[in-house]
DNA sequence: GCCAACGTTGGC
DNA sequence: GCCAACGTTGGC
């Protein structure tokens, strides 16, 4: 039983096209400091499988899968006070903030835009879709999935 | 524990 | 660049 997620990125900090040059075609998911999203990372499994989203930047879109490949453990730049996502309030003894890996897996034939996606029957609830939603990472439904994978073709 | 002030996200 | 929605902080 695997479970199923979005990620969201602005492609200008970390696209999907940096994931697929990275080395391995793997990175880590440094940064999130947002309680919510990193208890949902907390419960990220290996195999689990996220769709990348592209925020911020057009098109505004759902751009290809990823797998998680490794579980969570301590984001190093909480420590580093140069870091931008330097932490003064974490510490070893309580560690704040987490990350997974990720690996490259697929992509669409064409970017699944969020207009079409608000368009599409049966994602009426998606969590993406809420008003005000900003997580940068949360649950997708089986169902829900299988519907967004229809629309494509992957490569 | 409340809540005002402030900061951030992210679509438009 | 605007701003609504949401999250966090900190004084009380």
């Amino acid at each position: 039983m695997i479970n199923y997620w979005l990620l969201k990125s602005e492609p200008d900090t970390f696209s999907f096209e940096d994931l697929k040059k990275a080395k391995n075609q793997t990175t880590h998911w440094e940064g999130v400091r947002n309680y919510q999203a990193r208890n949902f990372m907390k419960t990220m499994k290996k195999g689990d499988l996220v769709f990348f989203y592209h925020s911020m930047k057009k098109p505004i879109s759902i751009i290809g899968i990823a797998k998680v490949v490794k579980e969570f453990y301590p984001d190093q730049t909480q420590f580093d006070e140069t870091n931008k996502y330097y932490d003064p309030k974490s510490n070893l003894d309580n560690i704040r903030w987490f990350m997974i890996d990720i690996k490259y897996q697929t992509e669409f034939s064409a970017p699944i835009t969020l207009d079409e996606l608000k368009s599409v029957e049966g994602l009426e609830e998606m969590v993406l879709l809420q008003k005000g939603s900003r997580l940068s990472v949360q649950p997708v439904r089986k169902e829900e999935w299988d519907i967004i994978c229809s629309l494509r073709k992957t490569k």
